[in-house]
RNA sequence: CGCGGGGUGGAGCAGUCUGGCAGCUCGGGUGGCUCAUAACCACCAGGUCGUGGGUUCAAAUCCCACCCCCGCAACCA
């Protein structure tokens, strides 16, 4: 199982900088990949920016910019972030890529022929005063937020996308597991939705957007986010168009999506569907994680309780940030953060744990050499992180060996041996650097730079401060 | 009767699918150690597992009812 994959996390909607969930969604997928590739499984990790839409049009007249000088400032922000934030993807998709577009175009023209999208009539809530259609949940007392008026509804010409024909077949997936939705609540929920309703055509064009691809068939109208942005997991892959029948096999087939509780619906229901359509393979999995909230709620600036990753990599620095997202709960619920328990943690597990561990094993081991054991493989350990997603439980895997190392010393005594046993003092040393280099090797995926700085000091037996220890 | 999730020591959570002594981390207390980043180790205190009923030799776990909280209700990670 596993032996191939094409991994994806959403691509992130180009109005906005960066912010912890995104990261927290980007960080997963990258120690997925890392732990592949350090096993010698063929992995290939997709993420990217999602470019086009009435938002960034506005926005950008906002800021008296063109859309397009928006969205390269804010793809560029999202590239140098990942970077530092050691995302090791191995494609970044943009949807205002030339090539992604002719290919949308192309996907856009095969399904009119067929009829799969067809003229009709999109009927919506239109709030005069923004210009634009309302989502019923933006409403506040049916009314615009912004605009203290109750919006009309409103018909205007739209291309539908056919989805209700497939939808038995998609139900038949999903339940066998051909499409794997895990954790099991979340199949349970979106079974229970397709269950109880037909689903209905869904508008992928828009008349009045001018920023975004157009229809090749009509240049009046734009397509909406669902063609576009679904199908750069496979452009982004290196997929040709409708033609290429067996790259888009290839890829669908071996499909991982990781995503966010708030996007599973569209993600089991309009992309299969668009999938099928394609007459391609459906993706292995879809994986789900929850929110990270901040004192039981969503973090908005109105609470003030949002904790901002450059607030995090201030504090502590890019490995830590990357394990204390990954520790911080299941991965798969909502997870609790504030900023005094997250440095609490970095105390206890990173600086008082790890990182003292380490220097106290390579303080004792004075003169000694080291010698690289062999790697170990942790069962459970493997099928926390690679099966279950269950980061949080995979790290604890680790924390026990750095447990067990402290009682170790603790019973041994290895300072005492020093000078009273030397035969013995080698044999406890030995044992101790041989767990500091597991640890290294187990730790890699979670936090690559730490991991070689832990072997580098154990070989040239010079202790470091790995993380220092913050004093509120 | 829209859909779903949750309610477990002071805090944050795991455990519920597959019933079997109520567990983890942090915080608090006492003692120990001195190799280490005022770190580390041992022990202790602290819980009617939301409420009521049912099934069972046995229920946090399964069933029924109710209370409270939180999401979602067709593009917010």
């Amino acid at each position: 199982m596993n032996k191939k994959t094409y991994l994806t996390t959403p691509i992130y909607y180009a109005n906005a900088s960066p912010h912890i969930g995104t990261a927290y969604t980007t960080i997963a997928g990258d120690v997925w990949q890392r732990f592949q590739l350090q096993h010698k499984k063929e992995s290939f990790f997709l993420t990217g920016t999602d470019e086009h839409g009435l938002k960034i049009e506005k926005k950008a007249q906002d800021l008296k910019m063109k859309p397009q000088e928006l969205v390269d400032k804010i793809s560029a922000e999202f590239q140098y972030l990942w970077k530092k934030l050691e995302i090791a993807n191995t494609h970044f998709i943009r949807t205002s890529d030339i090539k992604h577009q002719k290919i949308v175009q192309a996907v856009l023209d095969d399904f009119f022929q067929k009829g799969i999208i067809y003229k009709g009539k999109y009927e919506g809530l239109y709030c005069v005063g923004c210009e634009q259609f309302k989502n019923p949940s933006d409403l506040i007392e049916g009314k615009c937020p912004d605009h203290n008026i109750k919006p009309e509804l409103v018909q205007e010409e739209s291309y539908l996308l056919k989805m209700s024909e497939k939808q038995s077949e998609l139900i038949n997936k999903i339940k066998t597991d051909q499409l794997k939705i895990r954790p099991l609540k979340y199949k349970k929920e979106i079974l229970s939705f397709l269950e109880n309703q037909v689903l209905e055509d869904i508008a992928i064009s828009r008349p009045q957007v001018k920023w975004g691809i157009p229809l090749p068939f009509d240049s009046q109208h734009t397509t909406y986010v669902w063609l576009d942005a679904f199908l750069s997991y496979l452009t982004g892959f290196g997929w040709k168009g409708p033609q290429d029948k067996k790259r888009g096999k290839e890829i669908s087939s071996h499909f991982f999506h990781l995503i966010g509780k708030d996007i599973l619906r569209v993600h089991a229901t309009i992309w299969p569907i668009i999938l099928m359509h394609l007459n391609l393979e459906l993706p292995q999995k879809i994986f789900v994680h929850g929110h990270i909230l901040s004192r039981g709620k969503k973090m908005s600036k109105s609470l003030g309780n949002v904790i901002s990753l450059e607030e995090m990599l201030e504090k502590f620095n890019v490995e830590a940030t990357r394990y204390l997202l990954l520790s911080a709960g299941s991965f798969g619920e909502d997870v609790d953060v504030t900023l005094e328990r997250i440095t609490e943690k970095y105390n206890a597990d990173l600086a008082n744990g790890l990182g003292n561990l380490v220097s106290r094993v390579i303080s004792l081991n004075k003169n000694l050499k080291v010698s690289i054991p062999e790697k170990k493989e942790l069962g459970n350990f493997q099928l926390f992180l690679e099966k279950k997603l269950r980061f949080d439980k995979a790290l604890e895997e680790i924390w026990k060996i750095i447990e067990e190392s402290n009682v170790y010393i603790e019973k041994n005594r290895p300072w005492e041996l020093m000078k009273s046993n030397q035969k013995k003092y080698k044999k406890v040393m030995s044992i101790l650097t041989s767990n500091l280099f597991l640890i290294a090797d187990l730790i890699q995926p979670f936090m690559p730079q730490t991991a070689l700085e832990i072997e580098k000091s154990l070989k040239n037996n010079q202790a470091t401060i790995l993380f220092p220890r913050i004093i509120k």
